[in-house]
RNA sequence: GGCGCCGUGGCGGAGUGGCUACGCAGCGGCCUGCAAAGCCGUUUACACCAGUUCGAUUCUGGUCGGCGCCUCCA
């Protein structure tokens, strides 16, 4: 079990991650709001948060993944109203796509998947607490936080309070003590479809209040990770941590742990930029082991650019790992290369460095090429290993989608016959049609084998 | 304007005060009937200018450029 360490936002630092339970490890990482079909872009934060839960767990944590779905916000609203629909039906379906798209990428669920509509006891909870220390105050059915009553408040994102834009705000504005203060319960307005009924009347949970109670009732106050995209650290992020460090008297987190953005050309992906590239379709056109791995070029906390050059080299990367896995053989490696098996590791627990991690594994594939080179056996033992972190172990797992047939089969006899009478054009012409029909020839010291053209 | 991040070889993308990142692409070689795959090698990479240092891509200051947040946003 390696000790983890992790670039911590606020502190800016490498922090150690110390679990409050010695081997337990409680992740919470902000999810979607469900309005729309979410894109690549959403998807980064998932994939980092769930291979790291895989990393945790491989090092023999038990690992605990919180990722919530934002089901009760004005977009929502908005977008029903757009479609005529009501905003609680959209939410329910744009929810069960979000699942689905992100099954495309075959990592798993999250341990628990809270919505907001379902956890608002929790909020009001929290809310009174706020209010009962004097960090909050109900006015004509909203409720809002007191933001100067934070002394801590903006340490997050390292902003000071005083530069802050002020009054931009429009929502509420004449209603707040200070324009800073941002709202925890709003009471409903016309055109509002849900809504739910509190000490201040019928209203909604404000954003940012959502993820502190939910977070709170699935890992406790004071959990070791808390994470999502960088574009959430001001203000949703920074407002979590004060409404749980002022209701509860305790930071919410240990770790803040932020992915970079996913970039389009020179900008970041984004709905309201509206350079998106839904996730769905992307997981159609490129399959989702060249997405992982797409991924895992890059170190988390970095942007990443998306596009076709980077996801054409991740492919064929990919499908060479695929091509080279067939020459191991099941069973123990050599013991002397456990040493990149290792580095792969430690590369992980270092801030989580996926790129350096990946060419530990390149290392480890290399010597094994060699080693085969050489005529000597090479058990597949650590490269299953290192690829079972990223999720990518079914690499190893030959001819899933099927062998050559008969007749492909019957070919390629054919075409060694033709090889051992020295008719080069007809074993050239036979090799041609094999590769129309799907098929690779690939010449080797025992003989020749077919491997399927990567598509 | 404020805060933060970044500027690495054809492209993507790590990292380090002095030692090959890695991957994709290209080139040369080995192997091969020819290929493919693999292996070996390969093109003076670290925006610019100063400074610290025996030595800086890596530290400090400045310049230029890009991005993110400051409003919903993964």
């Amino acid at each position: 079990m390696r000790t983890i360490s992790l670039h911590d936002t606020r502190t800016g630092r490498l922090t150690e991650v110390r679990p409050r339970e010695p081997g337990k490890i409680g992740i919470y990482a902000c999810g979607p709001t469900v309005y729309a079909r979410i894109h690549i872009g959403n998807a980064r934060p998932f994939v980092v948060f769930s291979l790291l839960r895989r990393f945790l767990r491989s090092e023999g944590y038990e690992a605990t993944l919180v990722v919530n779905v934002t089901d009760v916000n004005d977009k929502i609203y908005d977008a029903a109203k757009a479609q005529g629909i009501a905003s609680a039906d959209l939410a329910r379906d744009m929810t069960s796509h979000y699942v689905a798209d992100t099954n495309l990428l075959g990592l798993g669920r999250p341990d628990h998947e809270p919505l907001a509509g379902e956890t608002v006891g929790g909020m009001i909870d929290l809310i009174e607490a706020l209010i009962a220390r004097g960090h909050a105050y109900a006015v004509e059915g909203d409720v809002y936080f007191r933001v100067r009553s934070d002394s801590a408040y903006g340490e997050l994102s390292h902003r000071d309070v005083d530069a802050m834009d002020q009054g931009e705000d429009v929502e509420g504005t004449h209603l707040k003590e200070d324009p800073l203060d941002f709202a925890l319960w709003k009471a409903t307005k016309p055109g509002e479809d849900t809504s739910w009924s509190s000490p201040w009347g019928e209203g909604r949970p404000g954003w940012h209040i959502e993820c502190s109670a939910m977070a709170e009732e699935y890992l406790g106050v004071g959990f070791e990770i808390h994470g999502g995209g960088s574009d959430l650290v001001f203000p949703h992020h920074e407002n979590e941590a004060a409404q749980t460090r002022c209701g509860r008297g305790h930071e919410l987190t240990q770790v803040w742990m932020h992915s970079g953005l996913l970039l389009m050309g020179a900008e970041k992906m984004a709905k309201s930029v509206g350079n998106v590239a839904l996730l769905h379709e992307v997981a159609e056109r490129w399959g989702r082991d060249t997405l992982i791995w797409f991924f895992c070029t890059g170190h988390y906390r970095r942007p990443l650019s998306f596009d076709d050059e980077t996801l054409e080299a991740a492919r064929t990367r990919v499908a060479r790992i695929r091509d080279q896995a067939r020459r191991l053989t099941d069973g123990l490696s050599p013991p002397e290369m456990a040493v990149h098996r290792e580095r792969f590791l430690d590369e992980l627990a270092d801030d989580f460095n996926t790129p350096q991690a990946l060419a530990e594994l390149g290392g480890w594939l290399s010597e094994a090429n060699r080693r085969l080179d050489a005529g000597e056996e090479v058990g597949n033992a650590d490269l299953r290993a290192m690829l079972d972190v990223l999720h990518l172990a079914n690499l190893l797992d030959v001819d899933a989608g099927g062998g050559p047939g008969p007749e492909d089969l019957a070919l390629l006899e054919a075409r060694q016959a033709a090889r051992a009478a020295k008719d080069w054009a007809e074993a050239d012409r036979l090799r041609d049609e094999l590769r129309a029909r799907g098929w690779e020839v690939r010449d080797g010291a025992g003989g020749a084998e077919l491997v399927a053209v990567a598509s």
